[in-house]
DNA sequence: ATGAGCGTTGCAACCGGTTGAATTAAACCG
DNA sequence: CGGTTTAATTCAACCGGTTGCAACGCTCAT
């Protein structure tokens, strides 16, 4: 009944008739022990059906043999799509995978703080975050390597790797599609662009929205930007206030595809045809942009989260490995929510 | 430059003037220590900035302080949501979460077999997945707890709760809808109901669509069942399948939102206009349905997930605890995709 | 003064692996 | 046949906490 105690090494070694080092040795390193005697041991091993202790296994070897992530509302398809990513390769290594949600702003600051250094990690994947330089340089402390996904912070050595996105490039492109269609009244619906999570994204696209404008000498108005919570809802409201301007806007950018769901109803709300009356344009192509045929600025997210991974996995064997600043590529998607202006 | 070695729980002890199990007792159970000895020694570990070892913690504790999470797919997003409620309560608490996802029938078996025995968690949740009985077997001599989420198997005891919703009476009561608008021509799109992952849900909701069907003398017939792969695409051309027969189906109801909207673009290709030519109804109430307006049966997902986490903890602190198995409620959420029939 | 009783603290074993150094046994060589 | 190399294995320390038990110092009653 009582599910007999846990077998362990030394039981392994005394049916085998050997020392619990060499069991050791003959489950990892083969070289160093007779053919025999591996070839008995594992016979044992199979018999009483062993596994290795991985807690103890950690702490003998001072490795956790996990990896942390940290990701802020993982429930966002955009963050849920890098994290299956890093999932997907990660399953095919030896490290283990331990979360930490971000909801919240204090626990921004508890996950950045504390996890690196109570021992539960031999590495740091972070998710859609930007470290302030505090905290940067806290995590030089700790030692481990840092991965950075859609993160920016090159400044400090607490970071190792990075894969980004130049989102000022992607907004600044986007922009552009929509000018050389022929729209001068372009609103742009983000997040607060100052925010408790340092959030940077959407001030990146919208900082080349700007320059976009300013190439095409097409003046910047400070009521075509709403900045607003990120969300669908949040969203919709912000184009509310765009399409209630006397001068409304004819295409509106979203910083996001979730956002320009919301600018999709409010013009529905307004009794606005898109594309006729209003371009939408998104950003990042999750599966509700080829759903409601939106147009978007596709982003690789799955292959960031591999990428993240390869590059942690990479340091951790070999811990000399040189820095690297990984920079994915976009690419617009035109599908039926963007035309020429009309009249 | 090194980061100098890690601070031990001896080193404490050395610049405290005390023993090593002294300071351990004042980081846990201060009862027993002084009380002046414990306030310096915090001092001491506050100069430091001493952080306990996890690893070595667990060891010697003979808990890991971690609980499993068995996902398959978990981007879908009701997956996803019931993880998210996973998480939500979890971080509350001093439990790690490890995630194993699950993508592929192999890593089924690997992460029933092999994780809970290799210590790496004190339970495991598991979410959307019914073990086999072999696979229950297997289990329940690992003698750790496990809590299912949307996965039934009340049968053997290495199960300790469960949090279920009541797919059969959902789909009848669903399919009832239907009927009471008026609908008897009614198709169903769902998955494999025989799949290597063993998903129940649709196959369940298939059993319950039949019920009411016979309750309502209205025959079953065999080509209103489309069993496919999951996904929008796959159930996208089993709608077009069921809208191809020449006594095509009046109504439509999808296993799933995600099966629902590929109904909707096939309807939407044929030419059909939903509601007045083709009802469609889907199951969880994710987002996409609240965008698109569909009609669809709410489960409680995230509460699914945090029920099952608090049920896990009750029993990880008191292992005794009763068996619980929980039905979660769902309801018809009515939007636009639904009428009674034309003509 | 003696010893019981209590609150504190130290000691040392233990959790279950890993690993460098020491040991043993076999093999080889002049 | 002694001496040395080499391969295989054992030994014991270690990773960094936890905890039962012993020991210590003190108070208090006898």
């Amino acid at each position: 009944m009582a599910p007999d105690k846990r077998v362990t090494i030394r039981d392994v070694a005394l049916a085998a008739g050997v020392s619990p080092g060499t069991v050791s040795r003959a489950m990892n390193d083969s070289s160093l022990v007779n053919e025999d005697t591996h070839r008995r041991i594992m016979r044992v091993v199979e018999e009483l059906d062993y596994t290795p202790n991985v807690v103890a296994r950690r702490l003998s070897l001072g490795k956790t043999l996990a990896v942390g992530v940290i990701v802020p509302f993982f429930t966002r398809p955009s963050v849920s799509e890098r994290l299956n990513g890093v999932v997907s390769l990660l399953a095919t290594s030896q490290y283990d995978l331990v979360i930490h949600n971000i909801e919240a702003p204090e626990q921004r600051v508890t996950c950045l703080t504390e996890i690196p250094f109570n021992e539960q990690a031999d590495g740091i994947l972070s998710i859609s975050l930007t470290p302030t330089d505090a905290e940067a340089e806290r995590l030089a402390q700790a030692g481990l390597p840092v991965v950075l996904i859609d993160g920016d912070h090159r400044a400090l050595k607490g970071v190792h790797h990075q894969v980004t996105v130049d989102d000022v490039a992607g907004g600044e492109a986007t922009t552009r599609y929509l000018i050389e269609l022929g729209h001068t009244k372009i609103g742009f619906v983000g997040d607060y662009h100052d925010n408790p999570f340092n959030f940077t994204s959407s001030r990146d696209r919208y900082v080349g929205y700007q320059r976009a404008l300013w190439e095409a000498d097409i003046p910047v108005r400070a009521e075509y930007l709403e900045e607003n919570q990120h969300g669908r809802r949040p969203a919709r409201e912000s184009a509310r206030n765009l399409l209630a301007l006397t001068d409304r806007p004819t295409a509106i950018f979203a910083a996001s595809d979730t956002q320009a769901v919301g600018v999709l109803e409010a013009a529905r709300e307004a009794g606005l045809t898109v594309p006729d009356d209003l371009s939408v344009v998104g950003y990042d192509d999750v599966e509700i942009a080829d759903i409601l045929g939106l147009t978007t600025r596709r982003q690789l997210l799955f292959e960031s989260g591999r990428r993240g991974v390869e590059l942690l996995l990479q340091t951790l064997e070999n811990p000399g490995t040189e820095r690297v600043f990984d920079t994915l590529p976009t690419e617009l998607i035109v599908r039926e929510t963007t035309a020429p202006p009309q009249g």
